[in-house]
DNA sequence: TATGAATGAGCGTTCATTCAT
DNA sequence: GATGAATGAACGCTCATTCAT
């Protein structure tokens, strides 16, 4: 009974996973639903047997994974660490799941995230919430002393944020080296480089 | 005798000024070349009177305002001044581009820059001289003792701009407010998020 | 099971027939693919279904004929029979062709045949392949003893097909009457004119 | 007075031949009016003071040429010469009209006297009155007893009128050799080929 | 579930022609 | 006469989506 369950759900994996490789190598709009398809190994009508549309896939990939980056955040806002560390694990945690994925958050990024004319304005409460729990790191840590509080919170999580997906970026555009070592140094390249000047100077 | 010449420029600049206001409303692929045409007054053949197709505008909107953008960068990495006033120059004038022109470079950051599977890709070495020169500039400051060089200098220019091209983004998404005030702090608050990690920590 | 996959290829024949029809009485320039398709009795796109483009229609009814022609000239050219008979089996083949036929062999003639700057072109290896053979069949018969040698070849092959071809043009063009009779005339005519200047000359 | 007239009269001059370049080759459909325009140096406006359209130039060109054959085929068959003589110095005005001006007799044969379907239909009357004219030359032939009449004579006037076009053709497709011994042999080939058919067989 | 034939809205582009200067 | 800016009809092609089987 379940085989056939099973079946059915490896299936909508597929798709979703050559919706991953398509759109990234192609882009939300130049990939088609063929493409997917043929990708997938399924005929292009089942696609639609899966999902309402072309567009509720990307919803559907980017929600899936941004939720955990939400998820994430929240829960490290919440630790009991210094502001500093609790920067270093977002930044960290975005820079991995590029390492295991990178196809996937170049969908999120280049399709969704600065996509302000189509996806962007559809899931902006979602991107604003990563922006919001990022600023809340922010100000618990001026509240706590340990950042300089002159620079205003949602400044910096801006900041913070975009300086971490424009290190993607670099990596997605080719302008940047990708090695392994690439990826373990640059969250600490991030963190030093905003929070140097979030910390307090010592005197 | 000018007089016709005139008014065909007069035109051009229409047509391109129409374009940028279509494909900042409508982004790139959503705006038709009627919908330019009707906003510039003028029947849609006259668009490839002057252009030779829709992404002929949009190239020549990006690189004529991208050239602006690099030449500015190139002059102020060569003054005799601190590498922190460089940067603090160079981020006003891209926050002082949106200012003065949001449309433009709302169209520049959503369909460019970040385009990695379209116009980035065909604007990518011009995109990279930006980056180059802010890497420049970081290097020199660096070299002068002025900025501590435990941070690889691309990855601090690239830090550098994708901070300062997120607020743009938080202001193109209407996620952050964007009155003038605002416009007047977000270059220093950008400047003292990135520089105060780059400077020297004092003891 | 094969009730759909047959449906699917008298659709395509139905095009295939609408496009004889369209291009027939519009020429291949004015011969819209709405006008196929409304012909055909089915959607536009579905011709796009199965046909790469407007022009791969062309050059399938193109190619699809004129292989039976070269092919047909090919087995002609070995039979153990003499020259003037053959060329009398070729001209009746081209004639009958027309006869059962019209529409496509208009298009093919005009569309093709003789459309050195597009289609011609294209096939231009096709067209000589029965050029080839006609002359073939000539030297063969020279060779015989059979037909005079005073006039090369690839000359009387040209005049040959030259001559069968502008009788199909007189029709074609309703320069020339074509009832049941002229068909049964035509062939010997052009054969009877042809051959009596390439056959030897008694004393 | 006349400087004026003239230097006019050679800009109409000029758009002409430019137009008999590009119709040649780039064919009537593709070849644009300001393909024509710069070839001839002049505004692609002016095209339109001296013609009423695209059209109209070939009109122009193929009824200017055709009259001349047309005269010529007249004179022709009211001299007092064997109807063989006859074909052979018709046979060898067009083998001329292309050796000096290969590019007007392609765009005449391919744009005009070929094409069913545009150009062929407009002057159809002038078509016809050409091979009219050399059927008269057959049957005058026939009468005189100089050709047999067993062929009817308007046949005999499309298949000579194919076979010597079909030579053209064969040039202007770059399927023959085209040198200056090639046109001194063609006529004589052509007229060899079917007036053996045609003259009387000797017994 | 799965297939792929069928639909049709939609848009970029071309280019002959016009006409103000 | 001469220019070339301006117009707009026209059409090939794409592809997301539907649906009968």
């Amino acid at each position: 009974m379940s085989s056939r369950a099973d079946a059915a759900a490896e299936k909508r994996l597929k798709i979703l996973e050559a919706s991953i490789h398509v759109f990234a190598r192609q882009g939300f709009a130049a990939g088609r639903i063929s493409d997917i398809a043929d990708q997938a190994g399924v005929a292009h009508g089942l696609v639609y047997h899966y999902f309402d549309s072309k567009e509720a896939i990307l919803d559907e990939l980017f929600s899936e994974r941004w939720e955990l980056l939400v998820t994430m955040i929240a829960q490290t806002a919440d630790e009991d660490i210094p502001a500093r560390d609790k920067l270093a694990l977002v930044a960290q945690f975005i820079v991995d799941s590029y390492h295991y994925g990178p196809d996937l958050m170049k969908v999120i990024i280049v399709e969704v995230t600065r996509a302000v004319n189509t996806f962007g304005k559809t899931h902006l409460e979602e991107i604003r919430e990563a922006y919001d729990l990022i600023a809340e790191i922010v100000r618990r840590g001026q509240k706590a002393g340990e950042l300089r509080d002159e620079i205003a919170a949602d400044y910096a999580a801006l900041a913070f944020y975009g300086a971490t997906e424009q290190v993607l970026t670099g990596w997605i555009f080719d302008l940047m080296p990708s090695q392994e070592e690439d990826f373990d140094r640059a969250a600490a390249f991030i963190v030093e480089t905003v929070c140097g000047g979030l910390g307090m100077p010592a005197h």
